[in-house]
DNA sequence: TTATTTGGTTTCTTAATGCAACCATTCTGA
DNA sequence: TCAGAATGGTTGCATTAAGAAACCAAATAA
């Protein structure tokens, strides 16, 4: 009786909670985003047991999200490091962080700044190709030939 | 031994995945942004057990994602709605399945696009205040007092 | 040579998931 | 009116995942 599998369900939303949808997997790459980089550092700023950790890096690098590098230098053997998919979460997870503070407040001590400027981002936003801001109330789902989806039970 | 809790991290990204960082909770709401309202549809569109669905609908209620609604009408007696907390994790959701759209094909036949014209939306992406794009590697993380942050063990 | 660091694996306990059965209330059809 | 179905659950059980701690091999450092 193994866990639903969310990559058959012919949605893009389940294909990538299918492979980062889990608790830890989306901490562990904002980690990465920060600069971190062993599997020691890692395991001690994210507070993640090691077979826990181990399973999640080994599912990111299987996935296309980070690579492990050999790295064979005083007793630090392997790094792993965001690929360019990995690194193309900054998205999601700067939507993510930016949802937390808007209704949750902002608890974490660490800011994101543009690294020119210094000063905060903008908030993230969904448009359209005019760059018109979008609400879910503003947008359509359709199927292929532009009908209107019809949400089957 | 209770599971990890996130929101006591000092991290806005772990305090946002400990509401919706399981793997059904994102799925649920991005269900809800197609229409989906009531149990049974959120039971079959999503091929969820009714226990988890039970549990994430509480959960999401719980966390003020979703209201559930009395509608005293025809055997439909509630309905599950996403409150502005809900709706605003819209940006999240097209993230996530705009990344997984670029990285793994697009295996939705479902597609979103804007309400007026029907055209596909851009692509959600950060910028800082300017309007200027931002990846990882152009932002900066730090402190309260505009230090870089220490990325601790 | 003896620790120590690194990156794991193994074991064990607890929690979460999935499935099926059951259940009370409300509506529908005959 | 009365049987049946739909709605929104709850309960019980089997399987899987998570968390903590112990253990371990290879390389490094003291």
């Amino acid at each position: 009786m193994t866990r639903k599998r969310f990559d058959d369900m012919g949605c893009s939303v389940a294909c990538a909670l299918n492979e980062v949808g889990d608790w830890w997997s989306l901490l562990v790459v904002k980690q990465a985003m920060l600069g971190t980089r062993r599997f020691v550092d890692f395991q001690h700023s994210l507070g993640i047991a090691k077979n826990i950790l181990c399973n999640r890096l080994s599912r990111l690098v299987d996935n296309g999200v980070m690579v492990r590098v050999d790295v064979g230098e005083h007793g630090k053997r392997y790094e792993y490091r965001l690929t360019d998919k990995g690194r193309d979460l900054f998205t999601v997870v700067t939507a993510l962080r930016q949802w937390s503070e808007r209704w949750n407040g902002e608890k974490d001590a660490m800011q994101l700044v543009d690294g020119q400027s210094g000063e905060p981002l903008a908030p993230v936003v969904v448009k359209n190709q005019q760059g018109k801001a979008l609400t879910v109330r503003d947008v359509r789902f359709v199927d292929k030939d532009g009908q209107p989806w019809e949400n089957v039970g």
